[in-house]
RNA sequence: GCCGACAUAGCUCAGCGGUAGAGCAGCUGUUUCGUAAACAGCAGGUCCUCAGUUCGAAUCUGAGUGUCGGCUCCA
């Protein structure tokens, strides 16, 4: 029925990695870097006047050298000149490779010693002097033999490294030896495909961002080189424009804004798992219980299960093997046991507790299980990558002629969901990887039911070929926030293979006889944890008046006014309503400055007037003055609003 | 896990070999006040932990713990 509006929904995005499919888990940094992919949308300008400067070579080698943004010379060319400037101050430094990236560019070194934040602005003044002396950028083709006898000469063993397997690969294909080019500017010189701009004076204004370690070819067996990253722009404008969206970001973080209002901790006693403060519980408890109105709504039932497990269940479900290293483990009296990393192994136990008939499925099961997860230590961030988090996870076990019917409700339930929070949601159809699990026929059947129930819906989406998980096609849905950072938030799984197979699901037809259930896995928020991690930053904390774990404060003028503020705040509590008289020895002024800091949506000063009158006329923390309403009616009403969970 | 940086009061941060500092928050008192900061006083710290160097360590060294920026958008 909500299938109107484009569907929704995502899955957490841990949960696919639950089933293994650890590739397909974005981490919140990188998301966070792609964040800067949007601001893009406003660069038509500056790409004429790239156009106006164009890399050198024809427009088919730029085709074929991939150049899909002309910006991207630019930054690719800015990666030549900052290596330049590398050599120039460390002789003998080692390239890795250059390319641009969302809003710029990076290059890794191997240095002799790590680089400090002075070295960044020595190399920055370096690349100044290069970009003055207008250096043209000159194509020179050479034949891949003496390339490799140049990269050699130069000692720039990773420069023979990425020839040798040129090489190879031409090899592999039955290919000759592809020529290669060098693109040369003064007195650098560097492997390199192309394009670039015409010359260093075309590169914009930049600046060098961070240092930061980085495996060789991200291999974590290979030396760490050291990455510096940079951004460049066509215009100061645009680089002022990316500088202050970094800083906006930094402003809303999440880790910042759950101090501020007092939301959360964490604590060195437990390195990955949240300390849920009163408030941030608040928030917690409320996006819970409106997904368990909506999965009640649509017939749901809720099941709870052992967090303590026997490795039984993991040596039974594969997790053992391929995911071991990610689970707490624990021996107690000789037996061996993990902290669940996920729960679809024991919805399967509950499924498998007695026997199914074909009049029983659909089954939805969900469950809110508390998940421990052993992530490397490096990889911890805030509350967007964490060792334990709890799901809105749910595992759904249907017969095939059923499945295109509960897709179309899920892509409804996504779309639902995110609208409480004006979040769009954009899909990702992901179809069968090479290496798969189960019968190719139940893979086109399922894939088709997907795609049917996609396009019947209307949603846009885009294929990605291949990247389903090795078990199961998948739906993932992924949002922008505020500051136009992509996050991927969920994906629905339809499990042919791992829970039906592993855990030998039955179901007893009209005939009688025995058949496989399909599973499908899906979870809207995904992981709480995350979720509210991601509303924190794109609400900057002011959080829809739904969500927002303080939603008025009454504020009494002196102290005579405190017994009606009191009274104004047991009518708004009997509507349900969380609010909080403020009753510091404070002026005025100084508790709407405290509210305001807060975030907290309406404030209602109660003085001499309001109390007279049995009045309230609420400023809101847009700083809009709302005509004056009987205390009963404005209960009604935000009472009304919040019910209603609007995005604003 | 790996590379680098960082860890001082509840928060934000200064101090960088010689007796621990500020602002905000907190507490107490005064003030009773009309839409983003009233005034005064007080209190508050194993300077992350453990070793080491030194007459002396928040400051230097080492190890540990935690946090932050990252760890292929493949010439």
């Amino acid at each position: 029925m909500r299938l109107e509006r484009p569907a929704p929904r995502s899955q957490r995005r841990v949960e696919p990695r639950e089933d293994f499919d650890l590739s397909s888990c974005r981490t919140g940094g990188r998301s966070i870097r792609r964040e800067a992919r949007q601001a893009m949308a406003d660069q038509a300008q500056h790409e004429e006047e790239i156009l106006e400067a164009p890399a050198r070579g024809s427009a088919e080698e730029l085709l074929d050298a991939g150049a899909h943004d002309p910006i991207d010379a630019m930054r690719h060319s800015a990666a030549h000149v900052m290596a330049e400037a590398v050599l120039d101050l460390f002789p003998g430094a080692k390239l890795g490779i250059g390319p641009a990236i969302a809003d710029g560019f990076y290059y890794d070194f191997e240095l002799p010693r790590p680089l400090t934040p002075d070295d960044l602005e020595s190399i920055e003044e370096r690349m100044r002097q290069s970009v003055a002396a207008d250096h043209r950028f000159v194509r020179r083709e050479i034949p891949l033999d003496d390339a490799r006898v140049v990269a050699e000469g130069q000692a720039q063993t990773y420069k023979v490294e990425i020839l040798a397997d040129l090489a190879e690969r031409a090899a592999a294909a039955g290919e000759t030896p592809p020529v290669t080019s060098f693109y040369e500017h003064g007195p650098f010189s560097d492997l390199c495909k192309g394009p670039h701009v015409e010359s260093t004076g075309r590169i914009g204004p930049f600046k060098l961002l961070s240092v930061a370690g980085a495996y060789w070819r991200g291999d974590e067996k290979r030396p760490m080189l050291q990455r510096i990253y940079g951004t460049v722009w066509a215009t100061r404008e645009e680089l002022d424009r990316y500088l202050w969206r970094r800083a906006e970001a930094k402003k809303r973080d999440h880790r910042r804004l759950g101090v501020q209002l007092d939301l959360f901790s964490f604590h060195d006693i437990s390195p990955g798992s949240a300390f849920w403060h009163p408030r941030g519980q608040r928030i917690w408890r409320t996006l819970e219980s409106a997904m368990r109105e909506l999965q009640e709504r649509r017939g749901y039932e809720e099941i709870s299960t052992p967090i303590l497990v026997h490795k039984k269940l993991w040596q039974q479900s594969g997790h053992w093997d391929l995911y071991g290293d990610n689970m707490f483990r624990l021996e107690s009296e000789g037996q061996e046991y993990s902290l669940k990393p996920m729960n679809c192994p024991e919805s399967a136990v509950v499924y498998r507790s007695r026997l199914r008939s074909y009049r029983d499925l659909p089954l939805r099961y969900n469950e809110y299980g508390r998940l421990h997860r052993n992530e490397r230590s490096g990889t911890l961030s805030g509350l967007t990558r964490v060792r334990q988090f709890i799901q809105d996870d749910a595992h759904l076990f249907v017969r095939p002629d059923q499945l295109a019917a509960e897709i179309e409700a899920l892509l409804g339930e996504v779309s639902e969901a995110y609208s409480w929070f004006g979040l769009e949601p954009r899909f990702a159809f992901a179809t069968k990887p090479d290496k798969a699990l189960g019968d190719p026929m139940l893979w086109e059947r399922a894939e088709g039911l997907i795609r049917d129930a996609l396009d019947r819906t209307g949603v846009n989406y885009v294929v990605k070929s291949k990247d389903g998980t090795f078990y199961a096609p998948k739906i993932d849905i992924y949002i922008d926030d505020a500051l136009g950072r992509e996050w991927q938030m969920a994906t629905i799984q339809v499990d042919l293979v791992m829970l039906p197979e592993r855990f030998d699901l039955t179901y007893i037809d009209e005939h009688g006889a025995e058949q496989r259930p399909i599973a499908i896995h899906r979870a809207i928020y995904g992981s709480l944890e995350r979720f509210i991690g991601i509303l924190v930053e794109h609400f900057a904390g002011a959080f829809p008046l739904w969500v927002a774990p303080v939603q008025a404060v009454v504020i009494p003028i002196a102290d005579r006014h405190l017994e009606a503020a009191g009274a104004l705040a047991a009518v708004l509590r009997s509507r349900g309503l969380r609010v909080e008289v403020d009753d510091s020895d404070g002026r005025m002024q100084n508790k709407i400055r405290v509210a305001q800091e807060q975030k907290v949506p309406y404030m209602i000063v109660l003085g001499d007037r309001e109390i007279e009158a049995r009045t309230a006329s609420p400023r809101t923390r847009a700083g809009e003055q709302q005509p004056p309403e009987g205390w009963d009616d404005l209960a009604a009403r935000l009472a009304a609003e919040t019910s209603a969970r609007r995005p604003d």
